[in-house]
DNA sequence: AATCGGTTTCAAACCGCTTTGGATGGCATA
DNA sequence: TATGCCATCCAAAGCGGTTTGAAACCGATT
């Protein structure tokens, strides 16, 4: 059943069909509810091929997500990220594609989504530091959000991010405040720009307590389990190890976790963690009391507003850059405490 | 740069440059050189929009994502699913488009995608017992394939699943051969499908050695890692408790281990722990090294050949179901060891 | 020279909707 | 009665490709 079948069966022109169905005004009220009723009795839904062509619009927003060597990407973060936009997509009537592209093509894969018109505007995920994709994206000409902020970018552009920095200059101070001086950072890849960020906070918190940062208990990696075991094993095993942690995620904060009870030594009396906790719907820090001290910021409520900001800037193309930033509360867990009496080095 | 555009600039009608780009044959080899080359010197990409009305095929995947309830699919599997499928998508062209819906609006979600005519095909997700979605997806009339299988559907449909039961059967088996007797189960929710079939696999493994499952030692759950703690805890704290443990996931390992480890119990003497392992990016169980003993099979590859099966049944709709069993691995990791010295009823 | 088969090209219809630019009719106003 | 203005409806022209049916051209055959 199309429009013109439609508009035959009500003895009226595809025109008014099309008029009435989609509330324009020039349309009797009468003949507006015969047709809207005979569309509902047909179980009449335009073909969204049809109206992508004729109105130059795809009511499609893309995702690029490349593999490889940049999966830092395919994570659980990802995975609730995309709950939160896809959410807003669907109740706002737009799909939500995703183009999982090799690394090498993902500049290929933004020009593309925009020349073959398949989408209205993308997200960004994942900025590094200095991203050359936030002027490619300017450059393709469709609006676009960025999922974090991309430190030395010069163009303006619109965001949604946490503040970093500041998360993780209060989780320091919060340890410095418990006695804790030989503070390990556990950190995601660096070339990402959160991760720079965070280690600015971390490290500005030390600095102004006239600590400076030790290069030996800073490490920077995925954010695996597997590597916040592996740096935090590390640091435990230094002649003069830290007495608290900081981890870039509830996946790192579990391995550094291993590391620690490995060593027999107890969580939150031998040692303090903290992490920054994304607030996954299946990584959550523990349930009334959570596992982990930690900064918190749901990524599936950024997801919601990154969506929601650029549905605002398909519709208003005048719209100058948007921008919002969120702030992580700290919650207190059972993995922090007061640090343990000074450190004797080992051997 | 449109065909039309592209055409006059060639002196050619737009038929024979459509025909030349598409590899018809009825064009003069030079011409379609000609056509070829200056196809990429303008950088023309057709409209897909366009492609789509002609063609009446969406060239696009759709994938349906049930929030709330059963949000059993924003987890880390998902993840790597997606960018298994994806990849194969993007690699012969078609796009993938999630809808992310609230648990009552999924039925509208797959009849929509089919009635907007956005997809040419659909991957169905998580499947309950005697899902009621098979039925609705042969309704809808739009060739799928089904990520596990429905235990009690009745219609033929095209699936890629892993061998869950006999995974757990090995892996219960291998416990037993090891002097285990009391052996836990930590399994995830068991309206979804695999948990049944892995539920089986253990409980015949144990009834094959004359061994009567204890519900006491049976729990389902999502795969969380707060609920494989709790799991874990009520049945280490039981009376006559486990000297293994089954665990459905990497993640509701990690919390069975908290849970052991909170108990001064080491992981591979005092208890045994085997998870199911699906192999995620971001979830690698070790590296050289595994963590856990495990039934490993890759979601990804299990998302690639998903995909690759249903583009083969849109290409030819004439083809039957088509189906494809995965055997899982059994890795031996650090965490199983000889059952300790018959457990004595605590109190 | 006329006919023919094969190759190569093209004009035009079509996919199903939106939207522009009238046309029509009714009613109040001059 | 003629005029103007609304309110309402419609025909037709897009959107940018694909595809059908036919035309043009070619050398080869009669």
């Amino acid at each position: 059943m199309n429009l013109k079948e439609l508009a035959a069966k009500l003895g009226l022109s595809p025109t008014t069909v099309s008029r009435a169905l989609n509330g324009y005004p020039e349309v009797n009220e009468s003949t507006r509810e015969r047709v809207m009723a005979a569309a509902k009795r047909h179980n009449y839904r335009p073909n969204t091929r049809a109206i992508r062509l004729a109105t130059g619009r795809a009511f499609a927003i893309g995702h690029v997500i490349p593999l490889a060597s940049r999966h830092e990407i395919v994570n659980p973060i990802f995975a609730d990220f995309i709950a939160g936009a896809g959410e807003t997509y669907s109740r706002n009537g737009y799909d939500m594609v995703l183009s999982v592209v090799p690394d090498e093509n993902e500049e290929d894969a933004y020009r593309d989504l925009k020349a073959r018109g398949s989408v209205d505007g993308m997200i960004l995920h994942a900025p590094l530091m200095n991203d050359p994709r936030i002027a490619l994206l300017h450059d393709v000409g469709l609006p676009f959000v960025v999922h974090g902020r991309a430190t030395g970018a010069d163009l303006p552009y619109s965001w949604v991010d946490v503040n970093n920095r500041r998360a993780f200059l209060r989780a320091t101070e919060f340890l410095l405040d418990l006695g804790h001086t030989r503070i390990g950072l556990v950190n995601g890849l660096e070339h990402m720009d959160f991760a720079i960020r965070r280690r600015s906070g971390y490290a500005d918190a030390l600095t102004a307590r006239g600590i400076t940062p030790d290069p030996a208990l800073m490490s920077s990696d995925e954010m695996t389990e597997v590597s916040g075991y592996r740096a935090a094993g590390r640091m435990l095993d230094l002649p003069y190890p830290p007495t608290a942690l900081l981890a870039a995620s509830m996946i790192s904060g579990m391995g550094a976790r291993r590391a620690v009870e490995e060593r027999g030594m107890e969580m939150g009396r031998d040692i303090s963690i903290i992490i920054h906790d994304d607030d996954l719907s299946y990584m959550k820090n523990g349930e009334d009391v959570p596992i982990f001290t930690a900064t918190r910021s749901s990524v599936r409520e950024a997801g919601r507003l990154a969506a929601e900001m650029l549905l605002g800037l398909v519709a208003d193309s005048a719209m100058g850059p948007q921008t919002r930033m969120l702030e992580a509360e700290l919650i207190i867990g059972q993995s922090t405490g007061p640090a343990p009496r000074p450190a004797i080095p080992k051997g």
